[in-house]
DNA sequence: GTCATAACGCAACTGTAGTTGCATTTGCCT
DNA sequence: AGGCAAATGCAACTACAGTTGCGTTATGAC
């Protein structure tokens, strides 16, 4: 058998394929950041991008495949996180840009949107877990950068340094939902880098060993 | 003006109205045990409870009510961790306790329902702050036990201790997605009983002072 | 430029979530 | 026991998410 497309949009990719692509993506970007993830809807984003509803549905299938593709326009997006030649620093301004990017409009509702829509699709969980694993590699830089100037063993699992990092910050917005302090950013930061430094991100992890 | 009854239930809350109540909460609970939160419906828990769709539209206001009911209900219920005489074990404990509630059935989805409805419902969201606050002050006992051992300082912020080591699982589980291994469980315990050990949990964080 | 057809627009349709007015049942107070 | 009103059951209704068949437009290959 030859080739299938099974998807609209797959065998011409060009004009006005390209174009309702990105209108629908810039509307869905633009609803979410105004009217968050628990009021988009399909006919919101197509009456937005100007693109008839019944092709919105036939491309994306529905608003959870409009938030993946929002999803993975931003994995392909550059980004790499700042070094300013410290472990305690570095992992500091991470966690700043984790929250802010949680607690500022419009990216807020977008990230939000991203893990919401997690639960109920498999299709966006999937997207997430490749978004998260992307930043975690990106992200690892500063740990590396750390072993080089020897502020941490050489053997160091760097992409769980970072998990380490954000984790609390994580925590706080989006299961406990408290609020998120400059404290707690430079405890996340603080303990880490110190565990960094002990060699705990090294091998097999056990009680420790005073 | 006199008191006034807005939601129904409130005036008369026994007989047949605390019945509804009962068959309501443990038909929630058994829909989303079976199907999950993206499939449970107010129709599907009307029709296995018996009670009718217009009284749980009533009652519940929708979805978003059933699971706060659950929720609710769950932070009512008894519970309290286990104490084995060592904060990391405490602690490993604990993080194991959180783990197999995300990913044993029936529990597994229940738990998740509640995070993933705070995203859209501000009243879930508000339960689920309170349930989360509930369970740290909860699980404090095992820092304060530690505390009286010696195993930390005095002034160690106990429920910050507990967010700490289960902040690396709930990221894991529900944010990044990844499989949640024991080395991953140990690691979180250890890091976080070093560091209250190190009094990282005591006064204002900063920079680590080696 | 020509042409086959992929992609789209349109409109009508289905199914279901959620609402409402009204009759009936049943707590709860006296 | 008697009665008032709260709570529920019932059925019809509205609103909207999602689907489908078909005619139209425009892409990409020749």
């Amino acid at each position: 058998m030859t080739s299938q497309h099974p998807t609209p949009g797959d065998a011409r990719p060009g004009g006005r394929t390209a174009r309702n692509t990105a209108a629908v993506l810039q509307a869905t970007l633009d609803e979410l950041g105004e009217r968050g993830y628990g009021a988009i809807t399909v006919d919101s984003v197509a009456a937005r991008s100007g693109v008839h509803k019944a092709t919105v549905y036939r491309r994306w299938g529905g608003v959870d495949g409009l938030v993946r593709a929002a999803l993975e326009h931003s994995t392909e997006r550059h980004w790499e996180p700042e070094l300013t030649g410290s472990l305690y620093t570095d992992l500091l301004r991470l966690v700043e840009t984790v929250t802010s990017g949680f607690t500022e409009a419009p990216e807020r509702e977008v990230s939000a949107a991203a893990v919401a829509a997690a639960f109920e699709s498999e299709e966006v969980a999937e997207a997430l877990r490749r978004f998260m694993s992307d930043r975690h590699r990106r992200a690892a830089v500063i740990v590396t950068e750390a072993i080089a100037r020897g502020e941490a063993p050489r053997d160091t699992d760097a992409e769980e340094v970072i998990r380490s990092a954000i984790a609390p910050v994580y925590y706080r917005l989006l299961i406990s939902r408290e609020p998120v302090t400059a404290d707690d950013l430079r405890r996340a930061a603080s303990i880490t880098a110190a565990a960094a430094a002990a060699g705990t991100f090294t091998g097999t992890p056990g009680p420790p060993t005073p």
